[in-house]
DNA sequence: ATTTTGAGAGAGAACGTTCGCTCTTTTCAG
DNA sequence: CTGAAAAGAGCGAACGTTCTCTCTCAAAAT
């Protein structure tokens, strides 16, 4: 980390250049990267509820006094964990746009976000946001605004595959995304990686569901019969 | 848990009639029920770390001494909880057996184990139970066990249904059964029924998917074309 | 010189748990 | 049956700990 590359200007900034920002402002970001980073951890050890203010000042070795110069209340750093995680979430899956066919795209996409939530040791945290969701109006408000999101780009997904022949008319996208959306969160929560499932099997099973409900409107010639 | 619950009878009690409980040992019971139903309402509303003890004990109009002398500590009456959740997903589950057809009593349980935690509003203890399994050991063992009793219960079940032609020769059950399982947990976690998705629907897409990676030997006429 | 950052003691509240006590029920010799 | 003794149930104040958060003051940056 290269705290001091940019020159500093002891005049105006240049409005030009906007992305340009102060080493004060700089400091401060990285700061609050950090505590963000330790409470992550922490609250992956320990839970929300669980994890100390103390616990989180040790993580990020930072006094309490400091930390709060950052965040308000632990609540707010709950709140910012829960919104980072949900938005990594979404933009893992808004890759779902990019494969060969549709079908291949969102079964990569999902794929992907599997892998990235089990690499990254984040199953735990991810069922720890659902549990405080349910009690939490701010997380829980966080939650829906990334599903919202999620369901608007999946329908949209959806719609177009449609409108292109690529899956079947079929009309239920209203019950079928809710569905699609309880099958992800039940594998991540199980952590069905972790658990030792091959993941070529896995993709195979999710590919398998996924069609049975869009139903390419190309038949494999397996039923040949 | 290792309180003496032997009575002492002056006299050989019979052993045709085990179920006579004396008075005492009835009224003791009824009052650990009571605590466990308060903990389960405070547990669904605070969470298990957010609760109380004291919360606890408004709850079940008792004071912190009386409840103390039913459990030896707050974590206790978690584990206690959690074992009685689990044991009565597993009893909904244990219904699958029963059906026209093994697909159909599977759907035909899974749905009704739905409707249950539904009605009940046990999502959120659903899902406080598996956040709190990913850190506490007791919880994990008790997931785990229930868990693995449940494998066991469907690859049984899928094994002789195989065996009987009522579903395709399918070799991955050990991959199956943990996708199946996270289906069935991301929808309870997710509350599809709550969500307004009609519950007909739910029913449709569940067969779709579980159809899709059983594949009944027996096709519907609608491909014969 | 002024503002920002940080340390860390500790305030004040809440936590899980215990203790001493009273009241009720059971036991059992006389 | 009677009455004393033991055991169990219940209460609620109080304990020691831990919690989140604040305050003061010094160092550092600008």
């Amino acid at each position: 980390m290269d705290y001091d590359s940019n020159h500093t200007s002891n005049h105006a900034e240049p409005v030009s250049a906007p992305v340009e920002k102060g080493a004060r402002a700089e400091k401060r970001e990285a700061q609050t990267i950090r505590i963000l980073d330790a409470a992550r951890n922490c609250f992956v050890q320990s839970g929300f509820r669980g994890a100390s203010m103390n616990e989180i000042c040790r993580e990020a070795a930072m006094s309490p006094g400091a930390l709060y110069r950052y965040f308000p209340s632990k609540e707010s750093i709950i709140e910012a964990i829960a919104e980072q995680d949900r938005r990594q979430d979404l933009m893992n899956l808004a890759q779902m746009g990019a494969g060969a066919t549709p079908l291949d795209g969102f079964i990569a996409a999902v794929m992907q976000h599997f892998r990235d939530v089990h690499e990254r040791d984040m199953a735990s945290l991810f069922t720890e946001i659902r549990a405080e969701s349910m009690r939490n109006d701010a997380v829980a408000a966080c939650c829906a605004k990334t599903e919202a999101q999620f369901i608007e780009l999946f329908t949209a997904f959806l719609t177009y595959a449609k409108a292109n022949g690529d899956i079947d008319p079929v009309e239920d996208i209203d019950a079928i995304v809710p569905m699609m959306m309880a099958l992800g969160e039940g594998m991540i929560m199980g952590d069905v990686i972790g658990r030792g499932v091959p993941i070529e099997k896995i993709e195979t099973i999710l590919r398998a569901m996924a069609t049975s409900i869009l139903r390419p409107v190309k038949k494999q010639p397996e039923n040949a019969g």
